[in-house]
DNA sequence: CTGTCTGCAAAGCGTTTGCATAAAA
DNA sequence: TTTTATGCAAACGCTTTGCAGACAG
């Protein structure tokens, strides 16, 4: 899991937006966690830093981030979504429990791409592919939960 | 694609829940299009037969024939849930364009499954699998929309 | 300077819920 | 008769938007 070590506002600048404080340590935050975030996450965040950030600010960024191609958004059990730097394509986990998010090894990931439109004549442009299971841990915390 | 003959009132009999015209309306509306429709689009049908008929209980009522197993729900590029009778595994092809939701053939979705629990460690309850792009009919009307 | 981003508050959207009434079993 | 579903309207949670002032280029 090598991580990309370019500056975000480098990333940013050639990306060609403007570069802003709240872009910068929103998007820094993304990366450096290398998690899978929530809008309001992140915000509670980054505002540890920026106080007066708002929440329709991390927004306005994380749909400009997305835009550009520098993240990828995804959809947790709960009905919100998530975000990640991680644009390689992969396949979610998602807990039903303890509704962490963890990534899935891109093995065949192309390849279903390709075979979907083989078989069906779409061109596709991105997809979301997501397992919503128990995990490890939460198994052996409560057996019972394996056939929720 | 063999469809099920069963009649909506036994089902939802044999499911154990009680038969209301509006719970039989909803299921056999959503069975015999066999699409995949919105709450809202599913209850602007069944409106036309049942006037009284309230949106809240279209809500209700989806939420009651998933948890029996007997409708699947999915998530369209608009962020609207949808639902379908068509509880097989299988995956979905959303048209960014038309937004028109197709089936895509189940061969591998299994396997994926089986993969994915041998590979994370995970218990996998349900999956999401849905690939966005742009159908063929779009792709002819707007040559330049495969590339959006 | 000029265009656009920010913070705030209000609105928007799909979905859910409380309550009194109506209907199923 | 008892229990549960319905319709209505209000609330909900996440996300988006209009606007005036602030800031990047």
């Amino acid at each position: 899991m090598e991580r990309d070590h370019t500056s975000p506002s480098l990333t940013l600048q050639s990306a060609g937006v403007r570069v802003t404080p709240q872009r910068l340590a929103v998007f820094e935050e993304l990366r450096e966690s290398g998690e899978h975030l929530s809008a309001e996450a992140l915000f509670r965040r980054v505002k540890e830093r920026q106080p007066s950030l708002s929440l329709a600010t991390v927004y306005r960024t994380l749909d400009m981030l997305r835009e550009a191609g520098l993240i990828v958004e995804g959809r947790l059990g709960d009905e919100r979504n998530f975000y990640e730097a991680n644009v390689e394509p992969h396949f979610h986990l998602i807990c039903l429990n303890c509704h962490e998010v963890r990534d899935l090894s891109p093995e065949g990931a192309e390849a279903l791409h390709r075979e979907a439109e083989a078989n069906s004549g779409y061109r596709i442009h991105w997809s979301r592919l997501e397992f919503f299971g128990t995990c490890e841990a939460c198994q052996a915390r409560q057996p019972e939960m394996a056939r929720a």
